[in-house]
Parts: structure tokens; sequence; C-alpha cells
DNA sequence: CGGTGCCCGATTACTCGGGCACCGGTGCAGTAAT
């Protein structure tokens, strides 16, 4: 590092510091965060993966002070937009605003006007809002200085066919100039991450991730065979238990049933779930936070925004759909430091309902006549107007226009309005493409399910199980997970260590039918890699050996969480893109 | 994918099994009815 750099870097970080005792009253900053916010002062675009209540926000909340112009957030829900808002408000902060449709009309349009005239420095809106031509031109005409996308995982886990329009920041970010962007999470596996820097069309990307270990979160994991037996033996553990817990459940009837049964054991427990009224799922967020109920039964639905330090359970009474959510889900456990447990109640058989939801399929006729017309219409065609024409929803034909832009088929010009590439596939090849990207997509999914039953049915530990899956450096025994409070003691002999033998952890290897995949994590008898369009798979050590299935490529990258990172080159598409016209032999 | 609930038939039933249809998560936005 030279004088100069050197001498700014302290300038940067002085000002930094600054600003978050000034402005915010905060008078520590954690290595994470000034690291992140000064790789953003020099105009990286930053990936950042810190747990909840680390202060994330703090990261682009503070460099938005710094730099001339607005910071536009990206939140994925109205509530969470509110908090933020309201919790802006109380600083001498520039001030801050919404736009979504909670509010009326004349009201957004009342801020658009402010934030034109240079007089609000936060902006927050849901990736929805960006949708609209008006919001866009409006928002490139304040020269935003900072884009920051919160909840960064929904991009991944949202975008594909949830909420479409996740999967379209990347054009938004560069229609508003590409500033620097940061993109913020507290869980993303390597192929969420790639996904994120490839929907936000992330430029000289620099990775930050810290405190990803929860050590003080105990592990286990219950085997189950009958569904009656699993559930009694949940609310028993529960019913024993004292302080604040949650039960992830899979359905909301069961998010009903599970707290009408906890209450009964003598808990004063509440369903949450999004058919509730938004009344009720307020109360039951209210009695949550004021610790005014002893245990909540929700789906998935209940999380996001929630920074309760003292939860000191997270039982799920059946798997998630990933390691990703499953870690999610429980991280909101022993946030004060203190011990906290966190159980699965598993059958596999309860992989089903999983799988079922990641099977939905794109609608193929529609597809086709998604192509035909764009094609035969050779010009710029509204979204609206498409959407009249072919009577097809906002969202789902948001949806299948992502698939056709995966494969190149179809793109958005500088308006906003789509056309048939030039240089495209014809439509019949187009949507075949179209096709095959989405079930390489689902392939992903699928194999994130099998993780998730590898975490369950481990018998080494569940923590290094879930930090090789995050590609987190792990020991091979933390002394916190039901397997090795078994084991009572360190196997003595480390296992074949990771970064040894012809696969070390993090190297590229290839596969003849499966191509080009990362490995993950190796054990004494089995490895797995992750492979860029099947996903996650493990395979049998010997088998590898004895048929030489797999092929070294590079040696290992260096390891995530140890510094900041540059990723890979720019990934122009997600994980999973069909090579163009050069089909595998079957 | 798997659970649930219903119908139907069954050799004597107040109950059981087979077959089958149906259901299942997450939120934005915009529109319509009060």
């Amino acid at each position: 590092m030279s004088v100069r750099t050197s001498w700014d870097k302290l300038g940067r970080r002085r000002r930094v510091r600054r600003v978050a005792r000034e402005v915010f009253d905060w008078r520590e900053l954690r290595p994470g965060q000034s690291e992140a916010m000064d790789l953003l002062l020099q105009g990286h675009d930053v990936l950042l993966v810190m747990p909840t209540g680390s202060g994330k926000s703090a990261v682009y909340q503070i460099p938005a002070q710094l730099m001339p112009g607005p910071t536009i957030v990206v939140s994925p829900l109205i509530a969470l937009q509110r908090d933020q808002v309201a919790a802006l408000a109380e600083r001498n902060a520039g001030g801050a605003t919404m736009l979504n449709s909670s509010r009326r009309a004349s009201d957004s349009e009342a801020s658009l006007e402010k934030i034109r005239a240079g007089e609000t420095e936060y902006v927050f809106l849901a990736p929805e809002q960006l949708a609209k031509n008006e919001v866009i031109e409006q928002l490139a005409e304040a020269k935003p200085s900072l884009i920051a996308v919160d909840e960064a995982h929904c991009v991944s886990a949202w975008g594909h066919d949830f909420r479409p329009d996740y999967l379209r920041l990347g054009a938004f970010i560069e229609r508003l100039g590409h500033p620097p962007v940061i993109a913020l999470t507290a869980t993303a596996a390597p192929p969420v991450r790639e996904d994120i820097v490839a929907a936000l069309g992330m430029r000289d990307v620099r990775q930050v991730i810290r405190g990803f270990d929860r050590p003080n979160i105990t592990l286990r994991v219950r085997r189950f065979e009958d569904e009656q037996a699993k559930r009694r033996a949940l609310i028993e553990d529960a019913a024993g238990r004292d302080g604040l817990g949650l039960v992830y459940v899979a359905t909301r009837k069961d998010a009903e049933s599970y707290a009408a049964d906890l209450a009964a054991a003598g808990l004063r427990a509440e369903p949450y779930h999004a058919g509730m009224k938004a009344a009720e799922r307020e109360r039951v967020h209210d009695l949550f936070a004021t610790n005014g109920v002893d245990v909540v039964a929700a789906t998935s639905a209940f999380g996001m925004g929630i920074d309760k330090p003292d939860v000191r359970y997270v039982l799920h009474s059946a798997p998630p759909e990933s390691p990703d959510s499953y870690y999610q889900e429980i991280g909101r456990a022993g946030r004060d430091g203190e011990p906290a447990e966190a159980v699965l109640y598993y059958r596999s058989q309860d992989l089903g309902l999983r799988r079922f939801f990641a099977a939905g399929r794109p609608d193929e006729k529609m597809l086709e006549r998604i192509t035909e017309l764009l094609h035969a219409t050779g010009a710029s065609v509204q979204t609206g107007e498409l959407r009249e024409t072919l009577d097809v929803g906002a969202s789902k034909l948001t949806g299948l226009v992502n698939l056709l832009q995966q494969v190149e088929a179809v793109e958005v010009d500088e308006q906003g309005d789509l056309r048939y590439a030039p240089d495209g596939p014809p439509p019949d090849e187009a949507v075949a493409e179209a096709v095959e990207f989405d079930e390489s997509r689902r392939r992903v999914d699928d194999s994130r399910i099998d993780m998730m039953r590898a975490y369950a049915e481990t018998t080494g530990c569940r923590r290094r199980a879930l930090l090789e899956y995050f590609g987190e450096p792990s020991p091979a025994y933390c002394g916190n997970c039901d397997n090795d409070l078994a084991a009572d003691a360190p196997p003595e002999a480390e296992p074949a260590a990771a970064d040894e033998g012809p696969f070390p952890v993090r190297s590229e290897v290839t596969h003849a039918a499966w191509g080009q995949g990362t490995v993950m994590s190796v054990e004494p008898d089995r490895i797995t890699v992750l492979f860029t369009s099947e996903g996650y798979k493990t395979l049998s050590l010997a088998a590898v050996e004895k048929e030489d299935l797999l092929t070294r490529v590079s040696p290992p990258a260096p390891a995530a969480g140890e510094a900041a990172r540059k990723s890979g080159k720019p990934a122009k598409k997600p994980a999973g893109k069909p090579r163009k016209r050069a089909k595998a032999a079957k």
C-alpha cells in the first residue's frame, strides 16, 4: 500500500467514525463494518454477509452521509421500510422516505418531488416500484450516489418465481447510472452469492463475510417415523423450556394446530402465518417483541426484520427447503450471545412438501406466445401492452420474460420496453433453452433439499455440515451439537485433512455428465461438489477414484471470511445457464 | 411428494381398506367494493 492510499484510507476512516458518532451516536464500529464502508467509499460494489443484529444497516447509512446524492434502499417488506424510515427520522440524517403501495399516489408524488430536489437522503422501496418507468426516471434525475439491496438473499430465493422483479434489479441499477451498490444479507451459500452478484449486475465486487458461525447455538436433530410422535415430542420439549421460543412449521394449518397444542401444554402460544389478518399478525409481533408470549408457532412468514436478542430456542417441526433458510431461521436464536438451542424435528417424508414447492414449472404455452409475439413484432413493446394482449398477470409475465432474457432471446431497451434480441436464437430454440434453464435451476433447488437431508442425517458435526455448505472454514468438531456431544470428545486423529488429497476443498473439478463444479467438503469416505447447473452432489470417494469421475481443473480458491475477496469474473448470468446451442450428448 | 378426507364396498362391521381428489409458503401492487 502506498503512503498516499494509506493516507486516504485514514481520512476515510476518520470521516466514517465522525458520522457514526455525530449522526448516529455509534461509538464503535465492528471490523466487518468499517471494512465494507471503506470499500464502498472507494467505489467498489460490495456483498456483505453478516448476522442480523450486527449493524448491517450502518454500512450503507454512514457512507450515504458522505456521498453526494440520495441513497436508494431496496427492501423486501413494507413493514421493514416503515421501521427503517422511522428510525432514521429520529436522527439528523437528511430525511428518509419510502415509495410503496401503502401510500397515497399524491404522497408518493410529493416524495418523488422532494427526492428530485435533493431534499431526501434515503429512499426505501420494494423492487416492484422500480418496474415503473416514471419512478425510475425521477430517481435517475436525482442522481443517486449509492444503492443498497437489503435482505439480498431474496434475489435468489424469491426472484425466480415468487417476486420476479428481484431479478431485474441489475437493469434498474444500470438505468440509475450504476453508482456503488451494496448487497446485504445474513446468510448466503456460494450459489446464492453468485445469484446476487449476477442479478444485480455488480461490478468490481468485494465480498465481506463476517461472524458467520453462531457458536452459542446448540444444534440438534431428533428423528422420527411417526408424525404424531414427532408432534408430541416437540410440544413436550417446548413445554419444558424457559424463555422465549419459536416453532417453525410447514403449513398454515400446522401453525394453528401447534399453537393450540403448545397452549394446551401450558405455554402462552400464538400462531403466525401470512393467512392471518394484518392486525392479528401485528398483535403477535408485538407480543413477541415484549415477551408477552412464550412461543410463536409460525410459517416462514415470521422472521424478517425480527431482531429480538433473547430468543432461547428455535424448534422446527419440519425441515425448510434449504440450509440457507434453516440457518436464517435458527439464526434468530441467541443473538445476545447467551446459550440457545436449535432443534430440528425430522422425518424424511417431510421433505416431500419441499420437493412439491420446488417443482412448479413455467407455463410453456405462454412462453411460446410471448416469444413468438416479440419475434414477429420486431420492435420494442411495452410490458403493459404485452400483458393486455396476452391476458397474463404482471408477475407471471415478468418471470417468463426473465427466463427469455437469461437465454439472451429477449432484451430490455433504455425505456424499459421489451424487444426480441437482434442476434437472439430462433423462437422455438429460445423457448427450449428457457425451459432447460428453468429445469437446471430446479435441479439446483432440489439439490439444496438434498443438502437439508444431509444435514439432518449426518453422523458428523452438524456445525461443520452447515459451515461447509456455506463455504466457510470450520473445525471438524464444534463440541456444541448433538453428534459431537454424544461423541463426548474430539476425534483423536484429524480425519483426512480437507486441504490435501486429490480434490481439496474449494478446488474446481469437472465431471463427465455434470460439468464444472466446486468441491465443498471432503470427508473420509465421500466428497460433496457444487455443480454449476446441477447443484450439490455427494459422491463416494471410492467410486470417484475407481471410475475416475472427477478431473481437477484448478487449485483451491482462498477461503471465504479470511479477507475481503474479489469475486471471480463478474458472473453475467446466474449459475446454471445452459451453454448456448451446445447441448450435452445424452 | 405425502397427508388427509371422502366415498364406496365389504358376507352379517357402528369399522376398515382401497382408491381418488385435493391440498400445501413467502409479498408486492393495483383494483373493486364499502
